[in-house]
DNA sequence: CAACAAAGAAAAATCGATTTACGCATTCTT
DNA sequence: AAGAATGCGTAAATCGATTTTTCTTTGTTG
């Protein structure tokens, strides 16, 4: 009997207050921590929680607030060890101020980007945080809009005119890539990259460009970009060289770029960085393990992490204010895959 | 005002109910499919829905069941493709079947995995997913025991006496490895991973053993393990080359374990698989675009998650019956970084 | 000591659904 | 044609908390 009752049934707040000798609305304030209880009822309810294994019911608990406990979290994927340790964060975080995260993949379609927010929606979340598929000028962010829903914008934005936005700093993580890849000699480099609409996109290909103009105006920078996915990119690629293109350099936007970058060059049997260097954004743990070490601009994660989550709880606590649009220091780790090209040309193709 | 009203408060059961002329209960019936509703009436009750914007709130709706459509995921880690994947496959599984995935990672470590199981207790999830730290016996699979709960123990598992469990074929695959490697030539071999306490890991290590003496009773294995770590396992991997040992290949039971073997190679100048073969138990999409490409034992995600979910939903629906254990067969792709011990042999160190 | 203020606890309303119990017409049996 | 069965609805109870309102006590003060 007893038995069947802790298995099956969980003591509820009034199964606390009447072994307390006490009503719910005490039991409620003593686990709430409001001081204006007796300290000996206090004591009494504290007593029958602990005999009872009473533990509050979060779902029961967030039907009366109108912001739930529940921040939901929307990334483009989770394959890739930048999301995966994004989400890890954002969970750690809202945990630390009683929230639960809740985390959905828009698996790159910008569809069910929209699906989840409106799922979302209907748990009455206090907050989102949405990685975008493409960039802020989506449908996703247009729907927090107009159903009037608070939430931060991170990763693939820049600013937004409703929300908070948190990201990379691309563009200086960038100029740095081209100084890097300028100082060591390099005078025709290929760009490459996926997400053609990705606000970063731009952000990433302009700095780069900028700088390594600045600094040796005669340099050759070629691009290639796809939009979604990484098929097309590898045609664009393979085209590019088929015809005859050398450049001594190769920086991808985005790590499946330099995965395919990567192939092609396994293709045509060329090693970083005697035939060519190669530096990717975004770094992977396999980067520095393989021979060579693939060079990669690390970004912040925590920091992204950690502020996106700051904004969106002053947001949630009522915090006013224009849009504030952050951007994190990125590092940039030269790795073996980028050389010198004068050492490049002893055998060329 | 009306605008205000959209903005600001989602329109209730009872906001549809009067517009439509009927009663709550009518409304709620519509929602739910039930086919005893006037036809006249269940119109009234879809336009209204349309002209109000009206959605079932999920947390409410979820208020008077015993088991709500929730269902917990907890998992070691986000960082690698394999949970990643495996997140992303249960969460679009859970929502074909209209319930929420609530994700959290344990960190690898068993006490976070009953802290979150317990916050999930909380939320009255219907199931749970768990892919236990180290293995079934753990403090989590007692818990859920303990109170109850219904789930499904998937990956670092064998097999359950009260759970059902899904799992790779870790012996078999580990037996494929053997054959290939011993076909090879290979005689002299270390076997590498992480998580001693691992039930997979000795499933891998006796499949492979077994096998491999099986073929060649003359062969040598040698085992370096750590548990939860990589930094010991990279200082006990180190001493064993350190004291001169030159096996001509490297098995790895966890993906970890294949990036430290890798850099270990690093440190000596040995390369694959001119110098030492590799293979390792967990695919990651570099491994195919890297020089040499990572010959690895790949784990069928898919089926690992929808086998887990079929099982999970089965149980949740009342199915009754003993355990089941559910051993998924995995692929071996051998790629460049394995090859023959004879050809490695003209330039010894 | 009457009058009033402050404390503290209980009672009741609320959140937004679902579900049970029951009522009122019709329709079906025999 | 009386009684049973059925179809379709509604009112009310319920889930498990929180929050507001009401009601006792107790304490203070003129």
């Amino acid at each position: 009997m007893a038995h069947r009752q802790d298995q099956q049934r969980r003591p509820s707040i009034h199964d606390v207050a009447s072994r307390a000798g006490v009503s719910a609305a005490t039991v409620s304030k003593v686990m709430a921590g409001v001081t204006t209880v007796k300290p000996e009822n206090a004591q009494r309810v504290f007593d029958a929680v602990e005999l009872l294994g009473y533990r509050v019911d979060p779902l029961a608990s967030d039907m009366r607030r109108a912001k739930r406990r529940i921040i939901g979290a929307i990334m483009p994927e989770f394959e890739s060890e930048f999301f995966g340790q994004m989400v890890t964060q954002l969970e750690s975080l809202a945990e630390q101020r009683g929230y639960t995260l809740v985390a959905a993949s828009s698996r790159e379609s910008e569809a069910r980007e929209t699906e989840i927010l409106a799922r979302m929606h209907d748990w009455r979340v206090a907050g989102v945080v949405l990685a975008p598929v493409r960039n802020e000028h989506g449908p996703a962010a247009a729907f927090m809009k107009a159903n009037g829903m608070t939430g931060v914008l991170i990763d693939r934005v820049l600013s937004d005119d409703a929300f908070d936005t948190v990201s990379a700093d691309s563009a200086s993580a960038s100029a740095e890539v081209a100084r890097e890849l300028i100082g060591k000699g390099h005078r025709h480099i290929l760009v490459v990259g996926l997400g053609e609409q990705a606000a970063t996109v731009r952000a990433r290909l302009d700095g780069f460009r900028a700088t390594a103009r600045a600094l040796a105006p005669d340099v050759r920078i070629d691009v290639v970009l796809a939009e979604t996915d990484v098929e097309p990119l590898r045609a664009r690629l393979r085209d590019y060289f088929a015809k005859g293109e050398r450049p001594t350099a190769v920086y991808s936007l985005f790590l499946k770029g330099t995965l395919v970058a990567l192939s092609e060059f396994r293709r045509r049997g060329w090693h970083c960085p005697n035939d060519i260097s190669l530096v990717g954004f975004d770094d992977a743990e396999w980067m520095q393990v393989t021979w060579p070490a693939i060079a990669a601009v690390v970004q912040p994660v925590r920091q992204i992490a950690g502020h996106a989550m700051e904004a969106l709880f002053a947001r949630i606590e009522g915090g006013e204010g224009p849009p504030i649009a952050r951007l994190e220091p990125c590092r940039v780790l030269m790795r073996e895959s980028v050389g010198s090209p004068i050492l490049s040309q002893p055998n060329p193709t």
